[in-house]
DNA sequence: ATAATCTCTACTTACCTGATAGAGATTATA
DNA sequence: TATAATCTCTATCAGGTAAGTAGAGATTAT
């Protein structure tokens, strides 16, 4: 697994998403700016992530992007594997994928890019973007608490 | 961490001198043979395991390559680490990367990521290359059995 | 002296990442 | 119903990285 520029990118905007719901439809422009990525590019992104089924949108004056689920059911761990594509360090591991190397049988290094691969997904599959909110507005306390020390 | 295939070629290539330590020194034809790695990008990942202190060489007639240290003291996770840089999955976290991004104080993600590399570093650093010849050959007893049965 | 080996640096090719461009579709509202 | 604000879609581009190739050089056993 690695969390490119456009994965950091998706996971940001969904928090920003997540801070907003149910009511809010957020525009495109708006989450550009706050979260400092290129408009452009964050129109692909957020297409890709409605196609994921991740978010929804609406066209128009008034219109934007909103989760199309509750921040508690969305956990990060499928936004990265939708994202980058799988969660393993190596091609041969991952199911989708149909390559495979001729020594398979008598490989040991295939069950511990597995193993790795596993653990990966028990630190991030349990996160939901709810809990992740929840974090932020507690870092940002005691951002401020230190501030008026 | 991605394992790439220059990761995945160097790892197979100390696995294949762990299996030969401590008498024999193999020549990189025999290695490019055996682990089915291109000839000359072979000859640049062994430089490169030298320069990192894995492999010894010796030129001429006779000559070839051997592990520096006992495969009882080489760990995969050291030679992931020097291979591909970090174990980390974003740059961020890692550091030697002097990046940082702006809101660092108050982001959710870096503790998150900075798990998941502590946990991938859990799974193999532990892992010698002793213990993957072991292994390796338990594997193909078993596979010899499949094969009379 | 010769041949076999490792050593070093430069180059190449293809692909991927991050980003930009611009025309098109939809919708609120004056 | 015209307009402007929004999302939608596809093409393109620049730069970097991965994987591999090439070839001249240094060392050493015989």
């Amino acid at each position: 697994m690695k969390v490119s520029y456009k994965d950091d990118y998706a996971l940001k905007v969904i928090l920003d998403l997540a801070r907003h719901y149910p009511d809010e439809l957020v525009r495109i422009g708006e989450l550009s700016r706050r979260q400092d990525v290129p408009r452009k590019f964050l129109e692909q992104i957020l297409l890709s992530l409605k196609n994921g089924g991740f978010v929804q949108s609406k066209r128009g004056p008034k219109g934007g992007y909103r989760l199309a689920r509750s921040p508690k059911e969305i956990f990060l761990g499928e936004v990265v594997r939708y994202m980058s594509g799988s969660v393993y360090p190596i091609a041969c591991i991952n199911p989708v994928v149909k390559q495979h190397c001729d020594f398979k049988p008598r490989c040991v290094f295939a069950p511990i890019w597995r193993k790795v691969g596993d653990q990966i997904s028990e630190v991030i599959d349990p996160i939901s973007f709810a809990s992740l909110v929840e974090q932020e507005s507690k870092l940002q306390e005691r951002f401020i608490m230190d501030f008026q020390i």
